[in-house]
DNA sequence: TGCATACTTCGTTTATTATCAAAGTGTGAA
DNA sequence: TTCACACTTTGATAATAAACGAAGTATGCA
């Protein structure tokens, strides 16, 4: 039903919802209720709307709770709109901070480009097994283990943690998933201290450096051209 | 304001009339209440609505107020608004019944892509000449006077009909205009005296005749590809 | 286990909007 | 000038839906 998508996109507060994923982000309730410039439980009432006519889609994690464009074709829509509109707002252009793009922490594991690209590189590998649930948890092949534990991670101790091992951590800006999990903070706590990634000293930003670089080639076959 | 354009695509009646007129058709403000199923007031609130939006525009001609979309942007916006919602439509197919696409009567005039054509050959040919207002007047030009005497028309007799001479009349289903007015008529009756034209029995539908087919391309260098 | 955080659902109030009949405007024809 | 017709504007009513706070649910952390 047209009409029905029509006027869901047509209510003002959804419509800054709407456009403000545009750029890409996955988004908290909370950051759209801010957006769109109502409170919380008005936002979540929008949100379940657009989620019903297929607008936007919801990734729950933990305690929070993503919200993303549900496809290219909502953005395709989106733009023949503000055409018409006559302000043409750039499409799809993901704006996070570059230095926060490129790399930075998620609680306590790595995220932005270079955490999505690790994960994907591990994944390739075939050192990471996709669980059978739908929990987005992993487990480790042999070749997974050697490699783990030839860069210094002490995979029994994280096993031992009371926290999942791994699983596949939806990243914010660039909305592919990287390692989190055990697995993915003892990775951090490796990284930082071998010296690949420097941490920024205000900022949840990580700087990768020249040792890093040069690791990351030898040890994984990744190539960071940024 | 995307929110105001997407609300105004977005409700029911509005959606209606927009889907309608999305085959190209220009159309009624009465034809249109029909097809939105509300009343002729109504729908002429939502035509306000829409025209001032900028969704469809509006051509008054005598009595009748056409209404059709504004332009390309806007059936491209509809033709995504029908891809999410997963019935996409025909996209500008214009659909009037084909015979009467040709040719027809409009009033006493010849229509469709018929009286379309030999009006953008008349125009081309330099015989009308546009008028000074804005009421789409035609007056002849030297040329166009001798024309129209050779093929029998009395251009005395049609200036002294109490109807208007000649006018660009807007036409239903090509969108383009033909001639109207006294001049339209006497057109069509030498058309039809001459037999270049036949008219059905029981539609406004007009064939044209082989004879038709030749005088056309003799005398007005007219070819009909269909 | 308890507490804090993140988010949703519920219930009520308020604002918006669609609707139609009736009256008004403008046009063409007699 | 008159009428008939096509359409619009007005004004009042009815339906819809957006808003928020308060209460409820779920998750992570201590």
């Amino acid at each position: 039903m047209v009409s029905r998508i029509a006027s869901a996109i047509g209510e003002p507060a959804r419509t800054r919802i709407l456009y403000c994923l545009l750029d890409g982000h996955a988004r908290t309730s909370t950051e759209l209720a801010i957006v769109a410039e109502v409170s919380p439980s008005t936002a979540s009432v929008h949100l379940n709307r657009l989620r019903i006519e297929g607008l936007i889609k919801l990734v729950a994690q933990g305690k929070h709770r993503y919200y993303s464009l549900a496809g290219t074709n909502v953005a395709r829509a989106l733009e023949a709109l503000s055409i018409l509109a006559g302000q043409p707002r750039g499409k799809f252009t993901p704006n996070t901070p570059s230095e926060l793009r490129f790399a930075r922490t998620c609680y306590d594991h790595m995220a932005g480009m270079a955490g999505v690209l690790i994960h994907n590189r591990f994944k390739d590998l075939g050192w990471l097994i996709v669980g059978t649930g739908n929990d987005n948890s992993y487990s480790l092949s042999h070749d997974g283990e050697v490699a783990f534990e030839t860069i210094g991670i002490d995979l029994k101790a994280a096993r031992e943690m009371r926290r999942r091992f791994a699983y596949a951590c939806l990243d914010w800006s660039e909305r592919q998933p990287h390692i989190g999990g055990a697995l993915g903070s003892e990775l951090l706590k490796t990284a930082l201290k071998r010296q690949w990634f420097e941490p920024d000293l205000d900022s949840r930003a990580l700087s990768l450096t020249m040792l890093g670089k040069r690791e990351m080639l030898r040890l994984f076959g990744i190539t960071f051209n940024a």
